[in-house]
DNA sequence: AGGTTATCTGCAATCGTTACCAGTATCGAT
DNA sequence: ATCGATACTGGTAACGATTGCAGATAACCT
């Protein structure tokens, strides 16, 4: 039961706490070795609280993501801890897709952190955005919020990745492309979106067959299944994130549908498993241990730096993987 | 920037700060209206770093696992999150398969939450626990240390997981029996392997197929290519973590091996997608994020009761989830 | 009115560190 | 021997909150 404080150490070494203090610190004094034996003798471990309480810092950087269960949002903070170095920690927060405890946990971060690197729930809101309000350093990650150009951010081409993803399966000559979108709420809710609408467009297409879900593995079950029992069913489904493509998948698999055969489908970000379902699939990929890195990296560096430095922006590629689960429309 | 203390706030209603203070732990004050219009003009925020050196708590419980892209770990993450209640955070530490790391985030974690809870890395360890000197409370979860009875723990029961899996190959008719373990020093690699070993033993086999691995996916790749290059193959293989079977599958893939026609595989741990690789992987399943919760309803329980009490020992169950990658063996 | 409770209040000590300030010892140079 | 510079030291006031104590006010009863 370690209660051990400075004082003890001085005592027990016979000099002020001050000069253990500075021996922490790093600076010479005098009893050197006597001071270093005391410590390790008596237990002692500064406390971080009266440090946090004097120095202002935490040494703690928050990480707040709607989902752990995602391996987009592991990867992510995967990332983000890779980058962090030896004088800091994380704090990992998980919203549960839940508004309520988002914001419960940013009053709750207050003070404890000297730092947030967030992927918020929702670009919709009224007003100035809720987490203005906390003075707290934030680089927003994957998403941002309506104001999101005052803050730091690192951001995935969005559009671009939709843009590939349906301009290739018009280029197998789909024609009846649908969308399994994630809500238009947040930021790549919309942005695939709009790329999936320009490149529909470009190639004087409507888009008939979009659908807004939620980004959940339920959710793009849900949808297939409604996207399936239309008179006239798509040729070729983009799901809008991981775990829709799971539940796609799901519902094409209890119908007994196949891939690619029936069907083509792309999603967006890639899987540990997309090579050995079958057929392997075929996505738009990103790197998120590198966009975790990348916001932590920006973080620190905007701690270094202090407050007022302006809001960095950053913006990670994404590239087709082609697998096998894309082919021309079957009845052309 | 709030840097807005109690005493601005005492001054600005014209009390003192001990009124402020009792307010704001829910004692009746005089001025209790004005006292909380003054907070909210201020935009005041109690200091969490005071807050911690007064009272000793920190109100964080830090949860320490090996690697938190390997999904069952972010399940265990999700449920102890989805226990730890209103008034406290999590605070995550992802030691990368690092022991230095390990060591570093304990020492680092001293001071800065109430209680661990962890999945350590090894078990070996000479002389008491490296963790017994930290006066931490401690949970450990999946794995434990060499003194792990000490502590309180929510384990797998993972020598009958293994025992029923290696069975159901038996019953299948197989002899040749395989299996890719994980680190023997490891809770869960030895108890796995332990279950394994027994169950050949009862049937008169002897673990000629055994490959220790490191609960990765490139060790279960690589033990994979190592069993397939044997003159006399083995006929099924147990697999004994998630990472490892994706792995496994891959080589397998690569080969075009067919499984189940010219091999099975059962795997541990469930998959969100086991459903949809073909054939559908049979798993021993068990439910991490029951796991979690536990792990977490136990520290709050031993945090409420105070240091004294007994360290309490649960075991989750695991149960066989019979799709489609196991058959007899054909060459019978 | 006088006495007794019951409420509420402010003062000040405290939690464990750090950092400023002034003081002392040591040393070399004159 | 004296001086100044250098190198270290201890005392102490912060940091921002909580809490025991004693005093003040109000409320109540006889």
């Amino acid at each position: 039961m370690s209660t051990v404080t400075i004082t003890d150490v001085a005592k027990h070494v016979g000099v002020s706490v001050a000069t253990i203090s500075r021996h922490l610190s790093g600076f010479t004094v005098r009893n050197e070795e006597k001071i270093r034996q005391a410590i390790i003798d008596l237990n002692y471990r500064p406390s971080a609280a009266a440090r946090n309480l004097k120095s202002g810092r935490t040494g703690i950087i928050a990480i707040v993501v709607p989902d752990i269960t995602n391996p987009f949002f592991a990867s992510i903070v995967e990332g983000a801890e890779s980058a962090v170095g030896d004088d800091r920690m994380i704090l990992l927060v998980n919203t549960g897709d839940s508004r309520e405890r988002e914001e419960k946990a940013l009053t709750q971060l207050f003070g404890r952190v000297d730092g947030v690197i967030m992927a918020p729930l929702t670009e919709d809101e009224e007003g100035p955005s809720f987490f203005s309000q906390f003075g707290l350093p934030i680089v927003f990650v994957d998403r941002v919020t309506r104001d999101g150009e005052k803050f730091s951010s690192v951001l995935t081409d969005n559009s671009r990745g939709a843009s590939v993803a349906t301009d290739y399966l018009i280029g197998l000559g789909h024609t009846k492309i649908a969308m399994i979108s994630g809500p238009l709420t947040t930021t790549p809710g919309k942005r695939r979106a709009d790329g999936f609408r320009a490149s529909l467009k470009q190639a004087s297409l409507t888009p008939q067959y979009f659908i807004e879900s939620d980004f959940s593995e339920a959710g793009g079950y849900a949808a297939m299944c409604a996207l399936l029992e239309r008179d006239d069913a798509p040729t070729a489904v983009f799901t809008a994130n991981n775990l829709m493509t799971i539940g796609a998948l799901h519902a094409l698999r209890d119908r007994g549908i196949q891939v690619p055969d029936q069907i083509s489908i792309i999603g967006f970000d890639d899987l540990d498993f997309a090579e050995l379902i079958s057929p392997p699939l075929t996505v738009i990929a990103r790197d998120a241990r590198l966009q975790g890195s990348l916001a932590m990296q920006m973080m620190i560096k905007h701690l270094a730096t202090g407050v007022s430095t302006p809001p960095e922006h950053s913006m990670v590629d994404v590239q087709l993987v082609e697998r096998g689960s894309c082919a021309p429309p079957r009845e052309m």
